[in-house]
DNA sequence: GAGGAGGTATACGTTCGACGCATGCTGGAG
DNA sequence: CTCCAGCATGCGTCGAACGTATACCTCCTC
C-alpha cells in the first residue's frame, strides 16, 4: 500500500542525489535509505534510480514516481493544513441553541465578540435546545436551571443569574412605579408561556399574589408576549436578559417581593468531546456573563 | 506524517459507518481501527468522527478529512498505475545502437516487432555504442566479436554469425562470378572503415590476397563506402546483414577462401539492472536473429 | 598502480510500534 | 430489565524497520 515515508525518502532522494545525504537529511542512516528505495522499487516492479558512481540518478519512472510522490506529499500537507484549520480556530462551525430572552441581547453579543475572534468560523444559531447537545446537532445550548437537564453527558457550565421584571402596557396605571407590588396585580390577566424556555409558570408567584394568577393567555412567542402587553390584554414576567429589546410601549418593573432569580447556564459536550470552537464559545459566553451585574 | 494506513482506514470507517464494518472490511480488529482513528484525530487535533450509538458519524473536520484521504488515495493508485505501465511494458523506452550494417535491416526489423509487442514503448535509435550500456544512456547495443567488451558490468548475449561478401561494382570483371577468388583481387584499391563497427582492417585478408592489401580510402560512412565501390574508386567488404540494403550498382560476391565469420552480439546491463523493455528487446532481437539462416 | 574517499548493498541483532485478545463500558432495543 | 451492538483500554506478542558493521564498487590522486 505505498506508504507515505517511502514517498518522503523517495523525495529526498531525488533532491539530494543520494541515499547517504538523503539519509543525513531524513536523520536516518544510508542503509535505512537504500532498503527504502529497494522496497519500493520491488513494490512497483520498476527501478526508478540508477546507481552512479556519486550516488543515484532518477530513471525515466524514477522521474514519474517523483513528481507524483511530490504532488501526493503535496496534497497530504494540504488536508493536514485543512484539518489543523478546525484545531486552530480559523475554520468551523459552531452551532448554538438558545431561549428566545436570551436570543435578544446575551447571545448575539457573544456571537459578535467570537466572530471578532474567530472570523473563520461560521455561527449558527438553532433550534435543537439541550437534548441536541447528545446527539452532535448542537453544541451550546443556553438553558436556565428550571430545564431539568439531567443527561451526565452534558455538561453544565454557569453563567449568570437573570432577574426578572414584571411587563405592563406602558399605560397602566402601576407604570409610574419604580417598583410593583405584586399582589396589587391580583386582579390582572397574565399571559404565560408554556415552554420553561418561554418563561412558563412562574413558582411562588401564587404566593406573592395572595391566590392563583388568572391566566388569559398562553404564548410561546415571545414577541407574542410584548404584543399582548401593549395592548393591554394582560401582564406577564420578563427576564432582564431581554434588555433594551422590549418595545417601548411596554414598560419592565421590578415587583416586590422579588421575584425569584434564573440561574442561566450553557450546556455543553463533556470536555472529552467538545469541540474546540465549542470550548471557544464557552469562553467568550463566561467572560460575557462576568460583565452582566 | 499520516501514513497511508491510516488514510485507508478512514475512509473504509467513513464507507461502513462503524469502526467494526470497517474492521472486517479491512481483516483487521475493531480495536486497531478504534486506535488508527484515535492516533489520526490525536495527530490532526481534531475529531474526525462522533462516536453514535450505531456506530459512528463523521464530523465537519472529519467530511473534510475523508474527501481529501478519497483523493489522495485515488493519487496514490494511480501513481502505483503510472509505474506498473512501465513494468508491464505499457510504457517506457528503450534505447537501442547498433553499428551500420546492423541498421540497415536487422535492428529496424526487430524495432518493427518489438513496437508491434508493445505499442506503449517508445524505441529509441542512439549512437551511444556498448560503452553507453554502462552509464545507462543506451539499454541494448549491438556489437559484434570484433569488438573488445571487457567490461563484466556489460553481458554480452550472441545473437548470429554474419558472414562477408565482396562488395564490387556491378560491371566489375568479376561480378559476373558467383564466388570471387579474393587473389583475383590482389591489385584492387580497398575501402576500409577505421572503427570495427564499420569492417575495419579484416584479419585474414592479407593472407587470402597474398600479399597488403592496397588501402585507397577510409570511408567509416556506410552509404558513402557504397557510393564510392559504386563509382569504381575501389572494392570493399560488406557484411551479410546489409541484406537488400545494398544499392543496385554494386554487386555483393562471396569470396575465396570464405571470408571469416563475425559474430553479433547484443550488449546488455546484467540481469539485475536490466529493463523490461530492454528484456523484451533482447527477445525480440534473438527470436529476430533465430530466423537468419 | 596502489591506496583513499565516497557511495551502495547486505548480514545481523535489536527495538519499538501496531496488532490481537480479553475486558470494561455505554446506549438503545426488545 | 435484560440483552446486544459497538467503542475504548490494558496487556502480551510479533514483526517490520532501523542501526551497526562490513563488503564491494568506482573514481580520484599521488
Amino acid at each position: 500500500m505505498l506508504e507515505t515515508w517511502s514517498l518522503r525518502v523517495l523525495v529526498e532522494v531525488a533532491e539530494r542525489g543520494s541515499f547517504s545525504a538523503a539519509a543525513n537529511a531524513l536523520t536516518m542512516t544510508q542503509p535505512a535509505v537504500s532498503r527504502q528505495i529497494a522496497a519500493l522499487e520491488h513494490r512497483v516492479g520498476v527501478a526508478l534510480f540508477r546507481r552512479v558512481p556519486r550516488g543515484v540518478a532518477p530513471t525515466a519512472a524514477g522521474t514519474i514516481a517523483i513528481d507524483e510522490a511530490r504532488a501526493i506529499l503535496g496534497r497530504l500537507a494540504g488536508m493536514e493544513a485543512r484539518l489543523g484549520a478546525f484545531a486552530e480556530l480559523r475554520t468551523g462551525l459552531v452551532r448554538v441553541s438558545a431561549f428566545p430572552s436570551a436570543n435578544t441581547e446575551f447571545v448575539p453579543e457573544a456571537i459578535r465578540r467570537f466572530s471578532d475572534l474567530y472570523p473563520g468560523v461560521d455561527v449558527s444559531l438553532v433550534v435543537g435546545g439541550w437534548r441536541a447537545i447528545r446527539s452532535g446537532d448542537v453544541d451550546v445550548a443556553l438553558v436556565t436551571d428550571w430545564d431539568r437537564v439531567d443527561d451526565d453527558g452534558v455538561a453544565l457550565v454557569p453563567l449568570l443569574e437573570e432577574e426578572h421584571r414584571v411587563a405592563l402596557p406602558a399605560e397602566h396605571r402601576l407604570a409610574g412605579l419604580t417598583t410593583v407590588p405584586l399582589r396589587e396585580l391580583r386582579g390582572e390577566t397574565w399571559i404565560e408561556g408554556s415552554h420553561p424556555d418561554c418563561l412558563g409558570p412562574l413558582e411562588g408567584l401564587e404566593k406573592a399574589l395572595g391566590g392563583p394568577p388568572r391566566i388569559g393567555f398562553t404564548c410561546d412567542d415571545w414577541t407574542g408576549k410584548q404584543a399582548l402587553v401593549a395592548a393591554g390584554m394582560g401582564v406577564t414576567i420578563i427576564s432582564t436578559l431581554a434588555g433594551s429589546a422590549v418595545r417601548p410601549d411596554v414598560a419592565l418593573r421590578p415587583a416586590s417581593p422579588a421575584l425569584p432569580r434564573r440561574h442561566v447556564l450553557a450546556a455543553v459536550a463533556p470536555p472529552a468531546t467538545r469541540t474546540a470552537a465549542a470550548s471557544a464559545m464557552l469562553i467568550v459566553l463566561t467572560t460575557l456573563a462576568a460583565g452582566y451585574h
